[in-house]
DNA sequence: CCAATGTCAGGTTGACTGATATGC
DNA sequence: CGCATATCAGTCTACCTGACATTG
């Protein structure tokens, strides 16, 4: 479909931009983050097609699962995935009709919501993540230190865009879930 | 509109991941990925608001731009920005719609369309980028260290996913542009 | 005849905005 | 009353697939 290309075309975009404008090595790093997104992207989803699940829907598994009780309220989960509060119900719509969780009335607050995991998500969150380990979460080419290395460097971006203030007073605390 | 969160919710997440399966650090780091590119989509689509571009269409415009007469073929174009056909349609009609760019014959092969800026185009292409400059290219958190890093690892990834091969015979050729 | 180019129709996803009903 | 919660309707971007006409 796509020809190859027999040169980077980040680095060469590069050499380019550093002729006329400051900070290549963001723009390089930029670009190469909205790349390697779609990577990720791609290679997940497609580790995730025998269940018919996308990342996004994906995270959503994982996050009740890692919850005490297999279920936790809507609102929390857009929280903790950094989404808005219709995508969270759009994608709890799906999976819902999937058969991967269902919709609970919390017992003591009836404004909220509870998505609860069902046998059947329980048991293919674990399916489907042998297969998303396999695929190492789409990074082969990465080792652990160029992995952590990432993760170290982005969660300063992270921090920097408010996504989370950490609580100096206490870090091993129960969280409510 | 989003409650704060006091813990990385990546990190949290990752605690969780370690105690049941393997390649935490990949996971953190395709977890850090997808959420690098939201805050670098946001910054930069906010810095081009001026001018009704998005990410998406300025690096098109920015590209031409780089290009020797600021004119390319849309399949050209495609390859380099590694976007699908019908995307790079999409974007060119946006683009000529706004006034930035228009559709050129070929000179020579009639099946190919080419993309030209226009003057608007060049000249908005110039202030645009000043603004994406000063938002550094949504990367504000970063060094000049950082950033390489960050690119120098991602191009292994790129590397892998086949996004180009590099010819060691030549390097610094024209590339026909 | 086959390959390449661009366009178009149709469908999917995720995310946003704004309005609404309900309950704390 | 104000605020929080979730949902719904409508819109948007970008992407894909498959079909198509045109041209090399």
């Amino acid at each position: 479909m796509r020809r190859p290309l027999t040169f980077d075309p980040i680095d060469e975009a590069g050499r380019q931009w550093s002729q006329r404008w400051d900070h290549v090595e963001a723009m390089r790093a930029a670009t190469s983050i909205m790349r390697a997104q779609q990577i990720v992207l791609a290679r997940v989803d497609e580790a995730l097609r025998p269940w018919e699940l996308t990342f996004a829907r994906y995270e959503v598994l994982v996050l009740l699962y890692f919850s005490r009780q297999g279920r936790l309220p809507l609102g929390k989960m857009g929280d903790r995935l950094m989404l808005h509060q219709a995508s969270i119900t759009n994608l709890v719509d799906r999976l819902e009709q999937q058969g991967y969780l269902r919709r609970r009335p919390h017992p003591t607050d009836r404004r909220t919501t509870l998505a609860e995991l069902t046998e059947q998500g329980r048991s293919i969150i674990e399916a489907a993540t042998k297969a998303v380990v396999e695929a190492r979460v789409g990074l082969s080419e990465l080792d652990a230190d160029d992995s952590d290395h990432l993760y170290r460097i982005l969660t300063k971006l992270r921090l920097g865009a408010g996504d989370f203030e950490p609580d100096r007073s206490r870090s091993d605390r129960h969280r409510g879930d």
